[in-house]
DNA sequence: TGACCTTAAAGTCACCCCAACCTTAAGTCA
DNA sequence: TGACTTAAGGTTGGGGTGACTTTAAGGTCA
């Protein structure tokens, strides 16, 4: 989609999404944030690897048009969505301007389809990225600053979850997002707290020690944006 | 600016912005936070009340197309300026889609040129709005929303403010953006605690009491978004 | 079977922050 | 001088948090 302004200049309107999900690191295996990224196939930054995303279409939402990239690159809905920030500065990119409106999706590794993750797709340690292409690095370091702060406040962490998690399963995600250590006992006051936790009644069975309770997330419980919320 | 989307269809870039300023209520005579509207003279709602801002231009950086917006408006430039979100459904406009980039500012309310508050331009009490055009009442609560949240967690009380301001100052503005009283000893301990105010050595002369003490915040102290950050 | 391992879950304690309240300070005004 | 007003600082009790301990509930293995 291309912007013909009053004096002829041209500006594009772009929707790109940082995507975030858990997985090993090759080299520890502790739990580490990911993200895919997609290698340019053209000029300017050509071979470089950059946001997934693409152009406005006039008949999206701008949440839509993050979510339809999100299914190109990963091949799956996000459980967590949320806008991050216009980028406009008009030096941003080579040539043509282009505004990018960004996202940040939170998914779970196990259900990333693997069929897309080939030709020009790869997936990266969200810590490690290679050099990218435009400003891209600036915008995953806020997306993750964003991530980091607000996991602290808010139940986001179920995102990364299957339905039904273990205190050490969420305890788990908090330390690989926040890369520390918690201790397991004030975690599970602090989380407890939060009212946002319903015990399911059961127990998870053949660990080799005492069965950990099983927890579900309070339905309704994230409220990201205002457009997003309905 | 208008934009040509692959089939056609015309996409606007828009920024917009939400000028906070306090001025004395007019029945009450309590400060309260004010913004000013502009009366749309075209269709859609012509005659209607709508936050100011303009298109995109293409030379113009996002923030710096908020900055003028908020000159044109109000003839100053702005104390604290931030973007707010990027509002692109489908449905806000009728007729051609508009995305909006939406800002919002702080202003103090005696640096106002009065000669721009004519024709057109009109200050409301923000919590007591005409119908606005679009989606700029909802725009405007989540604005109301951020800077009631932020001025909780950040010293952005100071765009309100003289370079110099007793801490009574300083809590009268907190009270008029959160509409509450606050206790003035514990206000000052939580105030001083922040390490970002600095004491002038002054005092202000000529009350009917004791003379408060003068402050002055620390430079430096906002940090609002990535590409303002410059 | 019982010693031993691991993690779950609950409890203890000291510390900090905060709301509510009180006391003293330092001016003006009648 | 006394009354009044706000500034500035101090006191106290409660809630939350970090560091730590104790008990619970399984499995594993000699």
């Amino acid at each position: 989609m291309t912007v013909m302004s009053s004096i002829d200049q041209r500006v594009s309107l772009a929707v790109s999404t940082v995507i975030f999900a858990l997985r090993p690191h090759p080299d520890s295996g502790l739990m580490t944030l990911w993200l895919p990224l997609v290698r340019r196939i053209r000029e300017p930054y050509e071979g470089q690897w950059a946001l997934p995303g693409g152009p406005l279409e006039a008949h999206e939402d701008l949440a839509a048009s993050a979510r339809s990239t999100l299914d190109r690159t990963t091949g799956l809905a996000p459980n967590y969505l949320e806008q991050l920030y216009a980028f406009g500065n008009v030096d941003r990119s080579p040539g043509d301007r282009v505004v990018s409106i960004v996202y940040w999706a939170l998914v779970r590794q196990d259900e990333v389809a693997r069929a897309v993750d080939g030709e020009n797709v790869e997936w990266f340690v969200a810590d490690d990225l290679p050099p990218l292409a435009f400003d891209h690095t600036a915008i995953v370091d806020y997306a993750l600053a964003r991530l980091r702060a607000k996991i602290t406040y808010t139940p986001i962490a179920h995102a990364f979850l299957p339905p039904e998690f273990t205190l050490a399963d969420l305890r788990a995600v908090h330390e690989a997002v926040l890369r520390t250590t918690l201790d397991p006992a004030n975690f599970r006051r602090q989380a407890l707290a939060t009212k946002t936790l319903v015990p399911t009644g059961t127990c998870l069975q053949g660990t080799s020690h005492r069965p950990p309770a099983l927890y579900r997330f309070e339905a309704g419980a994230t409220s990201p944006a205002p457009e997003e919320q309905r």
